[in-house]
This record gives structure tokens, C-alpha cells and sequence, in this order.
DNA sequence: CTGAAAGCGCTTACAG
DNA sequence: CTGAAAGCGCTTACAG
């Protein structure tokens, strides 16, 4: 049965050795006997003994702990794709025996991160989303306070881990054009946020490439969540879109609900493909043609480089993760 | 401009006075004189002095962290009502200068948060969903670390905050019985959830007060996500159901899916109702009657509770938030 | 290879 | 009301 607490002195004690020994034992540095070594693990072992990752933390100015960042705006929170995110890191965190903060930021608010930062909480941060102007992003610069981005920056300087959505745009684009629709729609939110104008330029490359002009009114990329979607789906219609791409898929579910109230049927009058196959979408009648990313990789990808900028220097400043085109039911 | 950073010695020797008056003018604990106090205080804002939240600690033998226990079983994670309690609790914590750090728990696998609680590195959890056996509350009582439930436990010593859903899905089904609908179907997934339990008592029960029995082959409480859902929509459909309550919208999600591949129109054919109208089934065609919670209001409750839990003792064991039944095109 | 000692930045009896 | 000192549980030069 456990008693109370136990601590490092209490070990020293017990197996009359010094606790400068039982740490070094303990941390596999500084030289030490293996035998002595093998004897304090046991022990140890034996004892159910837990380091305190506190005092731990306080000597070596370390806490053992990464914050998450993830956008607070009411749209965003509810996106599975932070959900996944966040097993990804918390996966891959736990196993080195770090764990994971959250905090909540906003596009002009980044008050509960500067806090977190202040208060010494954390040895490093992971950016959930980035931002055309990144107030975190120079705000933990600015401390010195190792980062890493999930989803691309301006700055070449900031360590970042993305899926190629400039590439998976064009791709899918390229798909499309090359089944033959010729009036490609596509709708999305805000371009403050990075990713949605990589999104944006992999449609344009594609038409490039195709040797065709994107059309300019079949693009929309300030809708809002649930807002002024109904709308823009019925001018797209309007304007003879024959194929509408979503940049998410809370966005993709509001332009299939709309085309359903228009009793306009997908695919028959109107082709739709998705970002993200999320479940919600994967079910949906018909399929929806999407990218598909990994996102818990992406997770877990974010974790391992930050852990590497803690401890010296990543292995690389920009990674980017594959993607595949998932061809469904709904551009057919 | 920031110098390096500062400790409370450092501003002692600035102020010509002890660290301990420092200490104790911070914490406002202790006998001092509203003069030095005042002092240094503004001393302090000035030069931005912010305590180290790891000495303090290690000094109260306190983390202020708390940690948040969400499933992290596939079908799960993804679910909005976990992010939307995260807000909840983040917000809360945050304006209590404590943070919060996730961990991932399964039914049969609580590794993540003993390691959490062996490493000492947060004051307190909020379980995120009891299981009718719950591994983490049984660890968390052994181990003398306060704690709360969101969701009802079994245990009447366990502090729990939930929403009433028992009543939540007793007058839901009322309302449904008294719109004349006699055969109400009822699908969700394991028992092993509480508040799955929860649910299937009140929708008993309303059919009790109605003078009725509930129709036992109209009731499937083993649905997996995605799986043996379709199967159970055609039952439910073959045993004349003309009314399905989903027990969650991921769940009904999937359900109107069905539906709609078997081309039966909800409400004409068939009526639907769920929990929680999450944006993917408020915006649906037609909108689903549903029950409405507010879950970041839980999520703050249940953290209030517990920073109470921490500090000396909760004001209440059990508490129950309420809830609204929202009429919507789909039970028409 | 091992240990005594100082230190991480706070808090808090204890004594004045 | 204020301060010197010990202590929270570790780590790590420094000396042997």
C-alpha cells in the first residue's frame, strides 16, 4: 500500500547513499556506477517512487508542460479538426512525459496565452492556427518562448508544420477541371486566416496550369459561419457555377443544406467536394468527394518538433504533410 | 523594455525592504502596513513583475493547474460537447489564474491520468463523461485528489455537476406522447455511459406518466458510430416507429442519412428528435426538435466546483444544470 | 564514482 | 508591522 509522499531523501536515507547519487541514478546523468544505478532503480521500482515534476521543474526552470493554442472564436471551436489535433499531441506528449495546456486565443485577443507565458506555465507553445497578422506568433517571439505553428506563416523564421494545402487545392481543382466542369465555385471564410489563401492559390494554379482563368464571381472567401452562406450558394447558382468547393466542412454542410431547400439534387445539378472527409460529411448522401489530411499525424507532428525546439534545434523549420483526393459520389 | 526576469529578491533589494514583506504584499496574506503594501504594489505593476508560478508551487505544494479528462475513444473525441465544456472550464480557470491541462482516458485506460496525478502536476480533474464503472474515479478517490464529475456518478460521495437528463428526456418524450405520436423509438449508444442510462430512465418514465408502455422493440441502446446504425434505422422503420429520439447528433446524424437513402421524408414519414442541437443539425432541412444545453455554462460550473473542491469544501455534492426542449420542422 | 553544499524562487512559522 | 531563516524537492557545479 502506498504510504505518504515519498521523497528523494527518503530514498537516500533508505539505501544509505547520498541523494545526489539517487538523482543522478535517476536522470542517467553524470557518471555513476551501473551497479549503484541498478540498485536505486530497484528500489525505486520497488517503492513506487515518483519524482515531484515540480521541484523538478523549479531546478532546471523546466515545467514539463506545452501549451496548445487553439482559436476561442465561436465558429472555430467546435471544428473536429483541433479535437484531433489535440490526440495527436496529447499522444504523442504524454509518451515523452510532457502534458499539454490549453488556451484560448482570439485573432485580437491573446490574453489568456500572455498569461500562460508570464506565469511561467509552459516550456513551449504549439499555434493551433495562424493568422495573416499573428499577435501570438509575435508575442512568443518577442519572449523567446519556443514555438511551432500548425499551418503555414509568413515568416520564414517560425517553425511550421502543415498539410500542402496549396497543393491539395490544386490537385483537387486539377481533378475537377479535368473531369470536364468548367465553372468552378469556390467558398470559404476569411482569408486572415493563412490557410484559407493557400487554399485560394491552389485553385488558382490549377486553372493556370489547366490554361484556363479561375471565374472571379463563382469566388467567395469572406463567408460566415451560418450567416451569409445562403446567400452566396443562391448567387453562385445564379452565376451557373456547375461545381462548388468548400474550405471546410461546417461550410459544406450549410452549402448541401441550402442546395436541398433550392431542391437543387447533388450530384445531378451540382457537383460538391470538401476539405476534410470529417465523419459528418463521410456519411453524408451522397459521399462527398474531399481532401483527406491526417490531422492526428499533423498532431503529433506539431508535438515532436516543438520538443525538439525545446531541447536544441528542429530538424527542419517548415515540414509539410502529404494529402490525398478522395474521389466520392457527389462530383460524379 | 524587459530586462531579464525579475524575482521577488530582486525587488526587495530595489524597495530596501525583506522579501518576505514582498511576498507578503503579493499574497496579501500576513500583517502589513497599507503603506508598503501600496508600495509595492505599484512598484511591481511598474516594472511588470509577474511571480514565479513554479516557485510558488513548489512553496504551497500546489500546481494550480487542473486537468480535464475527455475520452479519447475514437467516436468520441470529436464530439463538440467536449469543446465546448473546454471553453467553459478554460474560461473559468483562466480568470482564476489556474490553467488547464488535458488528458485522454478510455474506458479501460487511465495511464494518461495516472501520470498526471503520480507526477503531481495538477491540484484537481474534471472527469469529462462518467462510465457506469468508472476507472478514474475510483483512482482519483484512492489517491485523495478532489475531484468532479460532469455526468452523474453512481457514488453519492462524488461531487458532480450535470444537466438533468433524466427530466431533460422524461419531458421530450411528454412532449412527443402528447403530440400524439404513440410509437417513439429511442436509439444511442452503451449503457456504460451514465448518461446514457439517464436518458433511457426519463424516456421510460414519461411513458409511465402518460398511462403507456414503452415499446421495447423500438429501443437500441448498442449503436456504434457508423456501424450497426443503418441496420437499426431499418428495424426501427419495419417495427412502424413513427417517431426516433437519437440520443446524440452524431448518431442522428447518421440516422437522417438513412433516412434519406430509404427516400422517407422526415417529418411527413417519419419524426425525428435528438440531444444537443449542435450547429450541424440546427442549420439541418428541416431543423430537428431537440434538447438544448448549455454546455459552456457546464463547463464553468464544473470548474467553479471544483477550484471550491480545492480550496476547502464544494457548496454542494450534486448539481443539476437545467434545459430547454426545442420544437423544430422535424416533429411537425 | 560519490557527496556536501548551494541554488531554483517562492512561502511561512517564529521571533522581534 | 517587519525580517532572518528554514523549507518545498529537486539538480548540478565543485571538490574529492
Amino acid at each position: 500500500m502506498k504510504e505518504k509522499k515519498q521523497t528523494i531523501d527518503d530514498i537516500a536515507e533508505e539505501l544509505k547513499i547520498s541523494k545526489t547519487t539517487v538523482s543522478r541514478a535517476i536522470s542517467g546523468k553524470g557518471r555513476i556506477s551501473e551497479e549503484t544505478r541498478a540498485k536505486v532503480m530497484a528500489y525505486i521500482e520497488k517503492a513506487g517512487y515518483k519524482p515531484n515534476a515540480i521541484a523538478r521543474g523549479l531546478a532546471k526552470n523546466r515545467t514539463y508542460n506545452i501549451g496548445f493554442a487553439v482559436p476561442g472564436d465561436y465558429g472555430l471551436v467546435d471544428l473536429p479538426f483541433f479535437q484531433n489535433c489535440l490526440w495527436g499531441i496529447c499522444t504523442y506528449a504524454a509518451e515523452r512525459d510532457y502534458d499539454v495546456v490549453i488556451t484560448m486565443v482570439r485573432e485580437n485577443d491573446i490574453s489568456q496565452l500572455e498569461r500562460l507565458i508570464t506565469n511561467n506555465k509552459v516550456d513551449g507553445v504549439i499555434i493551433g492556427r495562424t493568422y495573416e497578422n499573428d499577435l501570438a506568433e509575435k508575442f512568443l517571439t518577442e519572449k523567446k518562448i519556443p514555438f511551432v505553428t500548425i499551418g503555414s506563416s509568413r515568416n520564414d523564421e517560425v517553425i511550421q508544420v502543415d498539410n500542402d494545402h496549396v497543393n491539395a487545392c490544386k490537385e483537387l481543382t486539377g481533378v475537377l477541371l479535368g473531369k470536364g466542369y468548367k465553372r468552378l465555385a469556390l467558398i470559404g471564410s476569411s482569408l486572415g486566416y493563412i490557410v484559407n489563401s493557400n487554399r485560394l492559390k491552389g485553385f488558382v494554379d490549377a486553372h493556370k496550369e489547366a490554361g484556363v482563368e479561375p471565374i472571379k464571381e463563382l469566388v467567395y472567401t469572406d463567408v460566415e459561419y451560418g450567416a451569409n452562406i445562403d446567400a452566396v450558394v443562391e448567387k453562385l447558382v445564379k452565376n451557373k457555377a456547375d461545381c462548388i468547393i468548400c474550405m471546410d466542412d461546417a461550410i459544406c454542410a450549410y452549402v448541401l443544406n441550402r442546395l436541398k431547400v433550392m431542391k437543387i439534387s447533388v450530384p445531378d445539378q451540382m457537383k460538391v467536394a470538401s476539405f476534410y472527409n470529417s465523419s459528418t460529411l463521410e456519411y453524408n448522401e451522397p459521399a462527398i468527394t474531399s481532401l483527406n489530411f491526417d490531422v492526428r499525424e499533423l498532431g503529433m507532428e506539431s508535438c515532436k518538433t516543438l520538443l525538439q525546439c525545446i531541447k536544441h534545434e528542429p530538424e527542419t523549420r517548415k515540414r509539410l504533410l502529404g494529402f490525398e483526393v478522395v474521389l466520392k459520389e457527389s462530383t460524379k
